[in-house]
DNA sequence: CACATCTGTGAACAAATGTACACACAGGGG
DNA sequence: CCCCTGTGTGTACATTTGTTCACAGATGTG
């Protein structure tokens, strides 16, 4: 699994990659691929397990910065970010899945996604955010933040890990997306 | 590259598309792909120059049935979930690439996305809509409101072509976010 | 008509691929 | 101590792949 993430890293795509490819950059023999997974889709499945962790990690640090709703959202993206680099691989593999992986890895990458959102609207609930919002407007706004959230991904991948100047233009960008969007929530009336 | 486009849409990943399978499609000799292309590449680059067109007919249709601004969003909507409908296979492939497609394409992609937002802004200036806000935010809007679009996208294309009850349900969603979207910045202050 | 340009064909080949099988060795539980 | 289970190895083979080359028919232009 990590040779795949390394491949997939060094601008390969998951869909291209073959058993004896990722066996060769594990430095295992073929064979022994299949003592692991059965197909390469399993590889990925499995991948898609592991990454659900690394998304749960970054939820929970983002959940223990918060001080104030002032900064929560600059601190949010700025925890995304750092997250993104610091498993720059892993993310690379989700935002191949997003949209053309087969049809199992796209419904767990998608259904990991719903899960997202879900804690969100639940932890804006907590934090007494948005009351006049009905469950349904909430969850639909929380939808919307994570999907920028993600189309960003493709912003930061596209970018070398160093290009700080970059780096910190798609930061301030994604954050004016969601400040953009929380004001709309701000004014939105749910019927 | 329309075989290349039917693989696509039969599930395929373009990125694991080889030479001989395509002319297969094509039913034709192998050899005669490089009288075409020199590169899967290259056909993809070329895929991506043809892409460009449907999206600017699509875009030629969506200008012609402004009619009022307060069906504008439903109706933009709608035309751009029944040019999916039209083009499936071409959206797959626009799908796939917006992140995982070899560098070049990407890169073509995603300046064909840029246009887009480009011409949104345009029309909206001319529409005398969103007048308070200044160049620049009201570009970023227009960003935000396509990559909310494009994203759309991959919901679309997860559903089979004939399940109404379930594209309503997204073009209503899509709909939905972009009137967030607006009503977010209807209340933004350019500083 | 003659000619050049395009596009498609067939045969060929070295390289790579997925998968199967029999075997080896390590570790731990009975 | 023995044996079972898990993991890795080496060999093997039929298929598939990318790419090459020389050749053939169509096409349109002079």
């Amino acid at each position: 699994m990590e040779a795949a993430l390394t491949l997939v890293g060094s601008g390969r795509h998951f869909a291209s990659l073959g058993i004896r490819e990722v066996t060769r950059q594990a430095e295992v023999v073929p064979t022994s691929f299949y003592r692991h997974f059965t197909n390469m889709d399993d590889l990925g499945l499995q991948l898609v397990d592991e990454l659900a962790l690394v998304l749960r990690r970054m939820m929970r640090e983002a959940r223990s910065n918060v001080v104030q709703a002032e900064k929560l959202m600059d601190e949010s993206v700025a925890i995304f970010v750092s997250h993104v680099q610091a498993n720059r691989n892993f993310f690379t593999f989700m935002a191949q899945g997003l949209a053309g992986e087969s049809q199992a890895i796209q419904q767990g990458i998608r259904s990991e996604m719903q899960f997202f959102t879900t804690e969100l609207a639940n932890d804006l609930r907590n934090l007494r955010l948005d009351e006049h919002l009905n469950d349904a407007d909430l969850h639909m706004t929380c939808d919307l933040v994570v999907r920028t959230v993600a189309f960003s991904l493709t912003d930061i991948l596209a970018v070398s890990a160093e290009d700080n100047e970059e780096l910190d233009r798609i930061r301030q960008q994604t954050t004016q997306f969601l400040r953009l969007i929380f004001l709309g929530a701000d004014h939105w009336v749910s019927r």
